[in-house]
DNA sequence: ATGTTTTTAGACTCATGAGTCTAGTTCTGA
DNA sequence: TCAGAACTAGACTCATGAGTCTAAAAACAT
């Protein structure tokens, strides 16, 4: 009975439709223009039974949101797992690794949740915290763990495993905004390969075992 | 006579004032959420007078965008001009045109014309080409020039020039989202300082001079 | 079985804001 | 000096969409 935002209302099914439906309007539309209506009939369900749930759109917005970063977590840190010392090369490793990060990087709801996030940042500013703390920040984390073992093994010339992962993760996703046009193109595999392999390329040689 | 966007309508102190008020407005938010009342009380003008320079308001929005784009590009390639072959040690050029180009970055402006593009991305597609053509794409080609001439004159490591700059780039921004708070934050000259060198530092080592 | 909670369809209120219109005023250029 | 364009204040229309309400139906609990 910690949390605050406990004790949900209604059904459960109901709820998680609702929320499906609300990011996916979200997303499209940006939460001005998206219509509460839009969102009850996309889920199948009455208005009313929206606003039971949730009491108002802005509420809607941030469950929504909030839903949507913990499952894009969920997929980062599976990928972030993966990263262990199997004792031989590190490379083909990190590369796995660098692949999943991209991919989950570029998917559709990944680049729709951070439309969103910038896009509403301005007015609710304390979206940022639900989305960093929930997300990014354990993203990080994660990977600078498993960098740290990895250095005290003796595999990676890592001093500071922080700086590291920001280098890491600027090399992995800086090249996607770009290459990716701002999530308005599909990324092929084989150009995701690509960038994973040079941002490997590039962070070996600058953290390799010396 | 080339161009299908000439013809500007009206007094040109006037249109200027309403860009201005405009792009602020948008930018503090949001497209749906700005008033065009606002706009026009903000630049000291008639509502009418707004519509009979633009028409409506999404053509307004277009407008506004392209013009600030047009400004921050002229600042980066500012920065980007910086970077001459003085004969000395090339670390503290690089050192001070990274800086220069991440206050650029981290300029108010700039982060409100990101958090624009990305939010009205969804139903605004044709805002990436103007900002893309304007901005970014001439941005990175001025750099890449400048890294291909260092590279010539045996100063850098350089064989491509726009993988060079992917990376440079990369190494530059990428920190500065999770450090910035999404442009929520103001980041101390110090920070900056920090990023620019430790940008150029792994730049260095993977491109300085063989 | 029966009382409580939730859901439903759809009509309804009400605030907001884009875009228009009018009639009078100021610029500007020839 | 004067005609035509650009500007002004402010009232106006009209579409849109958030949030409410109602009375009836399902779903659920015990």
């Amino acid at each position: 009975m910690g949390a605050a935002t406990k004790a949900p209302r209604g059904r459960m099914d109901k709820r998680q439709a609702i929320l499906a439906a609300a990011f996916a309007e979200f997303a499209a539309r940006g939460y001005a223009q998206a219509g509460v209506d839009e969102v009850a009939a996309a889920a199948g369900v009455a208005k009313a039974t929206v606003y039971n749930h949730f009491g108002d759109k802005e509420t809607l917005l941030r469950e929504a949101i909030a839903a949507s970063a913990e499952q894009a977590t969920a997929k980062n840190l599976a990928a972030v797992e993966r990263l262990v010392d199997t004792g031989g090369d590190l490379r083909p490793v990190l590369e796995d690794v660098g692949l999943r990060l991209i991919q989950c990087y570029c998917d559709e709801d990944s680049w729709a949740l951070r439309r969103l996030l910038y896009a509403e940042l301005a007015h609710l500013p304390d979206l940022l915290e639900i989305v960093q703390v929930r997300a990014a920040e354990r993203v990080q984390r994660a990977l600078a763990d498993r960098l740290a073992r990895l250095a005290l093994a003796g595999r990676l010339g890592v001093t500071d495993p922080d700086a590291a992962v920001e280098h890491l993760s600027a090399l992995l996703t800086g090249p996607l905004e770009a290459r990716a046009r701002w999530g308005t193109r599909r990324l092929p595999v084989k150009e995701m390969r690509e960038v994973a392999a040079a941002a490997v390329d590039a962070f070996l040689t600058l953290y390799g075992r010396k």
